[in-house]
DNA sequence: TAGATTGTTAATCGATTAACAATC
DNA sequence: TAGATTGTTAATCGATTAACAATC
C-alpha cells in the first residue's frame, strides 16, 4: 500500500513526456475500431522501444494483461486520468500576431483537456478583432478576467521584449502554468512551471547534426580519395 | 592528440540542446556591449547551473580564462562554428496553412544561420500566394526545386493525415533534417534526423504538472481541515 | 497445458553537480 | 603575490534496456 503510494506519485519526468505520445498512438487505434494492443505493437506506433513503454505504463499501474495486452480504451482512459485529461483546463494566450493567430485556431486546443477562454494584445490595431470566435482584449483586462474566470495556462506568444513583464502579470494574475513560444528564459517563482517552445532551437540543433553528417560524408570521401591515390601510387604508402 | 579529437567528435546531446540557449544569452550580453562574463554570470541568463555551464562549454574547448572568464564575442564565435551556424542552411517549408504562414514569416529564420529558400503546399487556393517574400508552389515541384537547389532542413507543417508522406517526398529529394509540426510520429532512415515540435504534448505534461498542484493544495486543505477537526476535538484521535 | 505477453529486476549508460586543484 | 574563476574529477542521480519470472 505504501509502495504503491510512493509510485503513484513519483513519476519520472521523462515518462510524463512520453505519456502524450502514448495517448496519440491509441487514439489512432481506437479509430480503427483496435481494442487490444500489445506492448510492442503500441511501442513501434509511438516510436519507442517495448521495454521502455512497458516501464513507463508501469508506472501508472497495473492496466495490461500477461499474455493477451492492453485494452485500448481503457489505457486512454488511464493516461488521460493521470495526464489531468478528465476536466477541461482553461488557457489563456497572450501576443495575437501571426503565430498568436495560429495558435488559437490551433485544433489541438480543441482536444480534450483545454479550452482557449481569452486573447489579450496590446497592440490597438488588433484589440477588437475576433479571432476563432474570440473577441482580442487589452492586456489590461488581464486582471479583471482572470478574477473572473481563473486561468490555468498562459501561452506567452509575444516577441521576447515584452515576454518577462507578461509572464509575471500572468503569475500575479495567479497563472502557474507558462507555455512560452518567445525566444528567451522566463523567470517565474518555484511554484510556477514553465515549457518553451523554440523554433529556432531546433533548427540550431538539426543543423548541429547536419552539419556533423556533411563532415562525416566529407572525411569518407577524403578517405575514398586518398585509398585512390594510395593505390595509384601502386603502394602503402 | 587523439584525446582532443575523441572529446571533440563526443557533445553530448543534452550539450548540443542547451549551445542555443547560451548563444542566446551571449547574444544579450553582446548588445549591451558587455565583452567578458564569467560562468556564474552567464549560467544565470541562461537559466542553468554554473558548473553544467562549464562542464558543457569543456567540451568545446578551453575558451575561457582562470580568473577572468569568457570573452563574450569570441564564445559566440566558436558556440556558432561548433553549431553549423557560420554557414547558410536552405530552408523549404511544407503546409503553407496558418502555422505555416506564422514560421514562413517567423524572424527567427532570419538569423544568421538560415534561409527560408522555398515554399509549398498542394491547396489550389494557396499556390500562388506571395508569402513573406516568396512564391507558394505546388509540392509538386518539390524534386525539381531541390535539384536546381539542395534543401538542407524540411519543415512539415501539414496537418497529420499527409506529414508522413511529405516526409517521405522530402527525404527522397535528399533532405536529411526534418523539423516536424504535425501531430504525429515520422518514420525515417537512419541518417535522417527528425525533431518534433508538439503544442499538445507540451500542453499535456503542463496539465500533469497542473493536476499534481491541484492535489498537493487539496491534500494540504484537507490536511488543515483535519488538524482544525483535531484540535477542536481536543484530542490528538 | 502451451503459448504469449506483461511487469519487474538488475545491469548499463548518460547527465548532473559539488568540490577543488590548476592557473590567469 | 592575492583574488578570482576556469576546467576537471568523482560521486550521485535518473533513464534506458535486455532478460526473464510471473501469470493470463
Amino acid at each position: 500500500m505504501k509502495d504503491e503510494q510512493v509510485s503513484r506519485r513519483g513519476i519520472p519526468e521523462a515518462t510524463v513526456a512520453r505519456l502524450p505520445v502514448y495517448l496519440r498512438a491509441l487514439g489512432a487505434l481506437a479509430e480503427r475500431d483496435t481494442t487490444t494492443v500489445s506492448s510492442e505493437e503500441l511501442a513501434v506506433a509511438a516510436g519507442v522501444n517495448s521495454a521502455k513503454l512497458r516501464k513507463d505504463l508501469s508506472h501508472l499501474g497495473s492496466y495490461g494483461v500477461r499474455g493477451v495486452g492492453y485494452d485500448v480504451d481503457y489505457l486512454v482512459y488511464q493516461i488521460s486520468r493521470e495526464l489531468g485529461l478528465t476536466q477541461d483546463w482553461p488557457v489563456a494566450i497572450v501576443g495575437i500576431g501571426n503565430l498568436g493567430h495560429a495558435l488559437a485556431g490551433y485544433a489541438g486546443f480543441a482536444t480534450r483537456g483545454f479550452e482557449v477562454v481569452a486573447l489579450f494584445d496590446t497592440d490597438p490595431r488588433v484589440v477588437g478583432e475576433t479571432v476563432a470566435g474570440l473577441p482580442v482584449l487589452p492586456l489590461d483586462d488581464l486582471e479583471e478576467v482572470s478574477a473572473r474566470r481563473p486561468i490555468s495556462i498562459g501561452v506567452v506568444a509575444t516577441p521576447a521584449g515584452p515576454a518577462q513583464q507578461v509572464c509575471d502579470r500572468l503569475v500575479a494574475a495567479g497563472v502557474r502554468s507558462v507555455l512560452n513560444f518567445a525566444p528567451c528564459v522566463l523567470n517565474v517563482p518555484d511554484d510556477v512551471d514553465v515549457r518553451k517552445v523554440d523554433l529556432s532551437t531546433e533548427l540550431q540543433i538539426l543543423a548541429f547534426h547536419e552539419q556533423r553528417k556533411a563532415l562525416a560524408s566529407g572525411a569518407a570521401l577524403d578517405a575514398a580519395s586518398l585509398a585512390t591515390r594510395t593505390l595509384a601510387a601502386g603502394g602503402d604508402a
